[in-house]
DNA sequence: TACACGGATGAATAAAAATTCATAGCGGTG
DNA sequence: CACCGCTATGAATTTTTATTCATCCGTGTA
């Protein structure tokens, strides 16, 4: 049996198989031979090059550059969205629609999911989440206070109250300020039942949702006041932040900066945060690239939900 | 969830399954979602053209040209053999080995094997076969009566002897001349018991193997002698053959021109071989090309072997 | 507003394909 | 020549994949 008979064979079988879609068994009939050859046929015919399956990255997809951010920062997941103009609105848009996919698409039916809920992304994404009878979660859960004016406030709370509602899910509210004016006052409010039972929800998440901030500039810290004053933030950076999630500072390799604020903050540690099988970060905008590669690096997150621009950058 | 979403998702899909080699389950189990889900996307991306799957033709085969044949002619099955020069020695050659290989690769288990035994392009291929404890047949038929003188007569009883061994069958020889003086001759012959047993097998034929020859120039005429005079040889042309297999002669569509001929023969029937479920036709070279066109026109075989100047020629 | 249709969905299942297994043959070596 | 390692083989089996099925949901229509 020469070669060339091999590869006749071959290409006759890949041509019956894969053009003109028969079984296996059929081609075998036809052909006279075992079920068995064929697919050895088959098999071989594919690691000969007879046979080459070629996968075309479809317009307005980015898998290059998921698999770059991956890659270099072991991410279990990467979402690029595509995005025609680098500027926030439409960033925000885009990587809204994209992570409420993500999370309609891949959201188990017992998860315990915690939101930081104080994050502009995050309000998208959860607006951008169409109302499902598949989508099911056992619980919500506000992993971090709420910060600003009583507003603001009340926004945070109806997101973690909609993402509940639309997942069929317990609404479990942090009733505190995110942060509060000393260690002392943070105690008092750990010690409040309310805000204990949130508390301990926290090491029975399977999701986190959580923004990434720059330290600045920072529209959150901005607008709604009251979290850090500015001193603080120096403060922050002076001990090595380049970022911060869920009122949490981190430096340059995403480890966690301590400081005196950490005893004023009322919400997850990004100890906790960790230990949370997925952790889904949603982020992009050029002010926040470096927070978001500290993050990564740190591990912080293991899902990111961000736009090219972004991505190009973070390569 | 957007159209670029799912093309994303395709091609995510796509590419673990394709690439990374994972299997469905795991994809599934990464990617979040059910197993049938990931077995659509798939499909769909198939569809849509993401994935898109092509088949090299490998050097040396001629898959375009087979299937021209096979279409054209309504044959089964095509085989055509790479071929370096249009002259008969090479082409004998390349259809010899070819058509071994294909009746090594397709034979069954319990076959009965006709073999129209005194043809230059048998004779190739049943030396080309080379000996596997695979090939098995029931038993090995003589379909004509030997021509030509005593040696030649011997040549055709080993091959059908040397095929049977191959195969572990049953040698079953005709003995007797191929052609005969005349009519009662022949009914003599047939009388005889040995003969009459090969004679009862032909409709129990699987698979006959037959060479096809042109009226003339034909080397086995010429060359063996007293098969047919020049004169009957004209006699059958006026009458329209323009060729023959196993001894018997058709017309240019196939059709079996009857004659005084007929009469003298021992051996096969055009009807018969017509029932036969597969009958390999092994011929080559520009003389036959005519014979060939009309053999498979008249659907006197339904497997071709040959070479790709010939194939080429019947195109 | 009610209702039917088309299209998704995942669990279960049927179908198809890959692999295991037990043999067997080939070619090279002692 | 006997032995070994290698490869090929088809039947049986396991594994993997596609499809069925029962539901559900959103949407267009009366």
């Amino acid at each position: 049996m020469s070669r060339t008979d091999e590869l006749r064979m071959m290409f006759r079988v890949a041509h019956l198989y894969h053009e003109c879609q028969l079984k296996q068994a059929d081609i075998s009939q036809q052909l006279h031979m075992s079920q068995a050859k064929v697919s050895r046929l088959l098999k071989r015919a594919e690691v000969e090059g007879v046979v080459r399956v070629s996968i075309n990255v479809p317009r307005g997809t980015y898998p290059q550059l998921e698999d770059g951010l991956r890659q270099q920062y072991g991410l279990n997941e990467a979402i690029i969205a595509e995005c025609y103009e680098d500027r926030d609105e439409p960033i925000l848009s885009a990587i809204g629609s994209a992570a409420a996919h993500y999370i309609e698409t891949t959201l188990g039916e017992r998860e315990v999911i915690g939101v930081s809920s104080w994050s502009t992304s995050l309000l998208r994404t959860v607006d951008a989440i169409r109302p499902s009878k598949h989508l099911k979660a056992e619980r919500v859960v506000q992993i971090v206070g709420g910060i600003g004016n009583p507003s603001v406030q009340t926004h945070a709370t109806q997101m973690v109250t909609r993402l509940a509602a639309l997942t069929g899910a317990e609404p479990q509210l942090l009733p505190a300020r995110g942060v509060v004016s000393s260690p002392a006052a943070q105690k008092v409010m750990v010690g409040d039942t309310y805000v204990r039972a949130a508390l301990d929800q926290f090491k029975r998440l399977t999701i986190a949702l959580v923004g990434i901030g720059a330290l600045r500039p920072s529209a959150i810290f901005a607008n709604s006041g009251s979290a850090f004053s500015d001193e603080e933030i120096d403060g922050a950076a002076r001990s090595g932040a380049v970022g911060e999630s869920s009122l949490r500072f981190f430096d340059s390799e995403g480890k966690p900066v301590r400081g005196p604020l950490d005893d004023r903050v009322i919400g997850i540690t990004l100890d906790e945060l960790k230990s949370v099988r997925r952790v889904i970060g949603v982020a992009g905008g050029q002010q926040k690239v470096e927070a978001i590669r500290a993050c990564m690096k740190g591990k912080l997150i293991n899902v990111l939900v961000t736009d090219r621009f972004t991505a190009e950058k973070l390569l």
